[in-house]
DNA sequence: CTGAAAGCGCTTACAG
DNA sequence: CTGAAAGCGCTTACAG
């Protein structure tokens, strides 16, 4: 059966408590919450009483109640800057999981890459009194007073706890396959804006260097995340209008690779032919793109999770242990659009 | 700055709470509690040394507290069958900026495409108290007392809300254009189980009766949905291994179509030259894939926002409003894939 | 316009 | 092992 939205009044179906409990069950509503609780404290009898008439009465203890009373809500909050998102998404799905076995649920609030969003959420997640936090930021992070592991950044400061990738030495084996194994020697890079953009911005100048090659600034194009796509491929149409245009590109996310990819299909260019192309994030289905497209493995999953194994274990085990820093090593995957395979 | 995860004892740095306010106002907390809820009241002096007050405290109202007292949370549950899937995790999105608009936030549980899942999804929502609820149900639906509005998924019952896609109308468009305009009579199926697969096998058969075109079951494979890819490979290489196969192919999924793709692939079979396909849902990125993929147009975010705004207005207009099914119309969006284009 | 008091539904010292 | 009572931090009749 399914209940209508019209529903019945509210006041009339009042919703069974604790007290209903204990008068049912003929005690005290102090022995009636330990016996829930399972508190050793109770008399076995008594217990399955309890159990027994709560079961019959569909009792639910309200969990603001409780939350209030014992200072804590077995509540993670989770800001990320786009949960529509696949990486954000999927980080979401493992982290959610691996929370529910600590018996905590997550509240997740977008902050649509912006500080202010990020900001609001922070707030919100202060009234709620989340128990501690999972963050992407955006940059708007300030302290809410709870145990914090950051994910896919990692704040400057100390005593921070994240989990990202190795965006530098990613974007390093790109670079240096399309070097080394591909002969380019005219690389171009499409990254973001953001401390994750800079990160992967930084290691594409150090392969460069380390691959002995000259490192030209108008073969580097920055775009808003919020707009990838479409401000990808305006970017890619400049690179390629350049009067020595890259004959290879690294783009720094998926949904820049998408935009690249169809920039490529305006102007006419073959991948990889014309110009190759590589990207840090995998795109989704990327075996059967035209042509598939070369880039690192994906980490989603396994940084949502280690996030929030790393917050758990800052709430139960050692409040004071000593904030770790993850960095997730990446591994290429080289598909068609780099000039490798058939 | 930014927090360690071992931050400083709960107990000392106690939270401000309203009485400190009232406090270092001079006022009661009744007063404080008026002033801050903007109440006309109080004194427009007053209100403004409260407020002045709660921002140099930093005071943040406890969210548990005020919902606890005033039987209302301002927290919209979200049951989903996977948040980390492309249409969910854009569904979520979409009905969040919307719930935003009202003040409300979200709570999102996976049910991970389980009635056992959903059950305790639901539990759990039941314990926060939610003040109302959308589902897209994976068959463990059960009355939590308070205003539900379900999405992709219509239950069968009256007095349900419920937005979704015209799932028979659309795979409908998909065969009509295979067998119409590209004339084939050989159109296999490879859906989904669950409540929305059944609409759109039933739509497929349908479809496949006003074409004028024989129903033969052995065409028709469904596969699920927690293991989509996978399965529906395995499924297509059944249907290409029938003494008759199909000459064109109607996938009830995104996911289901990548995993077709690659069994076309696995078998040598051109796109659209050797078997045709369709798919119900878009695929991400549809455009740049090999061959792109002829689908109905994605309604994610619809479907989110609208639900959102149905809930809304369960919540605040009439509690009591006569419950309203939305059916999405599909467009079929003509790729490639279906023998369409260059 | 303001304040004292009750109460939302739990949990947990405290006293037996 | 059990119960009476206090209290988590708010909001809101009720009385001035």
């Amino acid at each position: 059966m399914v209940s209508a939205v019209q529903g019945a009044p509210r006041d009339l179906r009042r919703r069974t408590t604790l007290a209903d409990v204990a008068l049912a069950a003929g005690v005290s509503q102090s022995t009636a919450s330990r016996a829930l609780s399972d508190s050793p404290l109770v008399n076995a009898d008594t217990r399955r009483r309890v159990w027994e008439v709560a079961g019959r009465l569909r009792f639910r203890p309200n969990h603001l109640a409780s939350s209030l009373r014992r200072g804590a809500t077995l509540t993670i909050g989770l800001v990320v800057p786009d949960v529509g998102n696949a990486f954000f998404a999927r980080a979401l799905k493992a982290a959610q999981e691996a929370l529910k076995v600590g018996g905590y649920h997550v509240l997740v609030i977008d902050s649509d890459r912006s500080p202010e969003g990020e900001r609001a959420a922070l707030d919100t997640m202060r009234a709620h009194r989340v128990d501690g936090l999972i963050v992407a930021t955006s940059g708007g992070y300030e302290d809410v007073g709870v145990p914090v592991v950051f994910f896919d950044t990692v704040p400057e400061g100390n005593g921070v706890s994240a989990v990202a990738m190795d965006n530098a030495g990613g974007v390093g084996q790109l670079v240096e396959h399309l070097a080394r194994v591909h002969g380019h020697e005219r690389i171009g890079f499409i990254g973001s804006e953001g401390s994750v953009g800079r990160e992967r911005l930084d290691g594409f100048g150090s392969a460069l260097a380390r691959a002995g090659l000259p490192a030209r600034p108008e073969r580097i194009r920055l775009v808003d995340l919020r707009e990838a796509e479409v401000a990808a491929r305006a970017a890619a149409h400049a690179l390629l209008a350049l009067p020595e245009p890259p004959t290879a590109l690294v783009v720094g996310a998926d949904t820049i690779a998408a935009g690249t990819l169809r920039a490529l299909r305006d102007a006419d260019r073959r991948v990889p032919a014309d110009v190759a192309l590589a990207s840090f994030d995998e795109l989704v289905m990327a075996d059967l793109l035209d042509p598939p497209v070369t880039s690192l493995d994906r980490h989603d999953a396994e940084l949502g999770r280690r996030s929030a194994e790393l917050l758990l274990s800052a709430l139960h085990d050692d409040p004071r242990a000593a904030p770790e820093v993850h960095r997730v090593a990446m591994a290429l995957h080289p598909r068609r659009s780099c000039g490798c395979g058939a």
